[in-house]
DNA sequence: GAGGGGATTCTTTTT
DNA sequence: GAATCCCCTC
């Protein structure tokens, strides 16, 4: 869309800048403020100006006092935007909320431990509060009191073959502890409740261990760590994470005036980007702050910007915001600078807060709006819309999925997604939940190990392709310093004459030439694939190992492995051009012109043309969103806090909104009596193509 | 045929 | 980690 050759009356432009007013004067009155905007209304462009806003009118006085202003938002993404829109300032410090509370609170470690040394009791008691009363111990409260104790030692004794075990089947996991098992056979019944009860006894041991430790102050035991790269605590580690952090930093605060003052001495304005998606814990945190500031006469004023029906994840505090800051005075602003009327207006159907959008522009270009309620193939519907919508490289049709595994599949490289999904690895436990990541994340420091492997296998191969590929990106610096011109070019040659059909084939040319004497064609390859894998056998052998580990030489796996190596040799055989696909999307460079994302990957996003493919089903949830469509317009906004019905017209809401000229639906399942909500929230339903 | 337990199967996203 | 399917046992 070309927003440029749109106009806004003069009546428009004045409203629009009272709603930057309005912020003035709240800074003006030394009163918070909440920024409520709904989708496409400019809520980032209302940031920037309002932190232009601050340092115009207090720059002078923050840097004369050595203070910042404070400006949080929830994703990297986010940061990076908002830096590059602000321009240089050493007035505003702007960073992901988690990176900024560990800077805070990291130097405080004597509070850290004192906080972390609570965590640990409270967790044992909740684990021996369990054991005590859970359903799942009756068996452990039935043993007689020594047997107890020597079950406890027991498996305590052998924790290491425990958790190397634990995500077996059950036949396995029994025979692997056969004698705890028969030492103790009425624990055994079910190895579900085993599990759990030998879990809570392990655990109980190995942070009463810690606690012992920190409070001699042993090696490794005298700091608590925060690790963002895995999403749990490892407490006996002193390691914390994500969750964890806000927790005890909201304790933290609870607890320290000192560090209260710190915080409101450094920053008295703090800016909250997105807050509908930050944790209650910070929300609270913030509010004890101001209320600690204004008790001792000091200025703190916090922003924040966001829009509740945009909480799409279950840790944000979306609704429950107003109940947390009761008397925020608030701003709304009712323009939308991105979609065509027709699409506002559904948007504001789908809303239930009351908030009203309306186009700031005087007239916007035709807008095509729809619903079908059809079952055709997605192929015949993206077919007749790309005709219908002029749909070209550079007008491109985006669809929305719901899964990430309908994305793969729609992207054309369902085969790779699958071979990963039904590898052994991402079976146990709850790995499953990493596959997205693995296969799918756009930054390659996040994929899987096999899968960071072929992707620096093709990256080097397309790379070869582009003339505007920097040396740099292929070679590491020692390997070409003492390089010629001929000698390079000669190495190119070599490389680029590289091909094949798979990438069996394409791995077997790598290392036809591997170990013939040329040594800078060897450490080219050893940079791109690890140099313990010569040849396609130990590639295979590399991927069979670490998805599915099996060795050759365990008894009994002998016709496991021999499948499993026929996986792995058929997903070698997959055609390059699907490799391509994948590798594409990882790059976020798909030269189609179809795209595929999920709903909720979109947040924040905008496209011409959307296609929403919807199901009822999502998730666990068969009514997910046939209940949402039978209160579609309904109004009952404080009744749905925190339902499943939320989460459905959220997610809708955020996907309708992305949308700014072309906008169609499709429901797959029945409408029945849906329909006449359907209508008059979208119009016409239509039942053929 | 009821009940219990084991096996299998799931959604999204960020830090 | 929870819902659901499936199989076994009484």
């Amino acid at each position: 869309m070309n927003y440029n050759e749109l106009t806004i009356s003069q009546e428009n432009q004045l409203l629009e800048q009272k709603v930057i007013d309005d912020i003035s004067d709240c800074i003006k009155d030394e009163s918070s403020w909440v920024f409520d905007a709904g989708a496409g209304a400019g809520k980032t462009y209302a940031l920037i100006q309002t932190l232009k806003l601050i340092i115009k009118k207090s720059g002078a006085k923050l840097k004369a006092h050595n203070q910042k202003i404070l400006c949080i938002t929830y994703t990297n993404v986010a940061t990076n935007e908002i830096k590059e829109r602000l321009g240089t300032t050493t007035l505003v410090e702007v960073s992901t909320i988690h990176e900024c509370i560990w800077r805070i609170i990291a130097p405080h470690q004597e509070l850290l431990i004192k906080t972390h040394l609570e965590k640990l009791d409270q967790e044992i008691k909740y684990l021996s509060d369990s054991l005590s009363n859970e359903e799942w111990a009756q068996t452990y409260r039935e043993l007689a009191v020594d047997k107890r104790l020597s079950f406890d030692e027991a498996i305590i004794a052998n924790s290491k073959l425990y958790y190397r075990h634990k995500g077996e089947r059950a036949s396995d996991f029994r025979e692997a502890l056969h004698e705890i098992n028969e030492l103790f056979p009425t624990l055994w019944r079910s190895v579900d409740k085993f599990r759990k009860i030998a879990d809570a006894v392990i655990k109980i041991r190995e942070y009463e261990d810690v606690i012992v430790k920190m409070h001699n102050k042993e090696m490794g035991f005298t700091k608590v760590k925060y690790d963002a790269r895995f999403n749990n605590d490892r407490l006996v580690q002193m390691i914390i994470s994500h969750d964890t952090l806000l927790d005890y930093m909201h304790s933290m605060v609870c607890e320290s005036d000192l560090l209260k003052q710190v915080v409101c001495d450094k920053y008295p304005f703090i800016l909250v980007d997105e807050y509908q998606d930050t944790s209650p814990q910070v929300i609270k945190t913030l509010n004890m702050l101001e209320k600690y500031a204004n008790s001792i006469g000091h200025i703190c004023l916090i922003g924040y910007y966001g829009d509740i029906k945009q909480n799409i994840y279950e840790s944000g505090v979306g609704g429950n915001f107003y109940d947390i800051h009761e008397n925020i005075k608030r701003v709304e602003k009712v323009f939308n600078r991105r979609s065509s009327s027709e699409i506002i207006s559904i948007a504001n159907c789908i809303r239930n807060d009351g908030l009203q959008q309306q186009s700031i522009f005087e007239k916007f270009p035709p807008s095509d709006v729809r619903f079908y309620n059809i079952n055709n193939e997605r192929q015949e519907i993206i077919d007749k819309l790309s005709d219908e919508w002029k749909i070209d490289k550079k007008n491109k049709l985006h669809c929305f999925e719901l899964t990430n595994e309908k994305v793969a599949e729609q992207s054309g490289f369902a085969e790779i997604y699958n071979f990963f999904k039904n590898s052994e690895w991402y079976k146990i436990g709850r790995r499953y939940k990493l596959l997205r990541e693995h296969v799918l994340s756009l930054d390659q420091n996040k994929l899987g190990i096999v899968q960071r492997l072929l992707f620096n296998i093709l990256d080097f191969k397309y790379r070869l392709k582009i003339d505007s590929t920097l040396l740099l990106e292929l070679f590491r610096k020692n390997q070409i310093k003492e390089m010629n011109i001929e000698s390079l070019r000669n190495l190119i040659d070599k490389l680029q004459s590289l091909s094949g059909n798979t990438l069996r084939e394409y791995v077997e040319q790598t290392f036809q030439h591997y170990d013939k004497g040329d040594d800078k064609y060897d450490k080219c390859i050893e940079y791109v694939i690890p140099e313990k894998i010569k040849s396609v056998e130990e590639l295979t052998r590399f991927i069979l190992n670490t998805l599915f580990y099996f060795t050759e030489d365990e008894d009994g796996t002998k016709d496991d492995y021999s499948e499993n190596e026929a996986k792995v040799n058929q997903f070698l055989d997959i055609d390059m051009s699907i490799f391509e696909l994948w590798y594409n999307f990882v790059t976020n460079s798909c030269s189609g012109n179809v795209v595929f994302h999920t709903y909720h990957g979109t947040k924040g996003w905008e496209f011409d043309n959307v296609i929403i493919f919807m199901n009822s089903r999502f998730g666990r949830k068969n009514q997910f969103f046939a209940d949402l469509l039978d209160v579609l317009n309904d109004k009952n906004e404080r009744e749905e806090r925190e339902s499943d019905l939320e989460s459905a017209r959220n997610l809708l809401y955020v996907a309708v909104t992305r949308a700014t000229k072309n906008l169609c639906v499709v429901y797959f399942d029945y409408l029945n009596g849906k329909i006449s909500k359907v209508e008059s929230v979208f119009g016409k339903v239509q039942y053929s193509l």
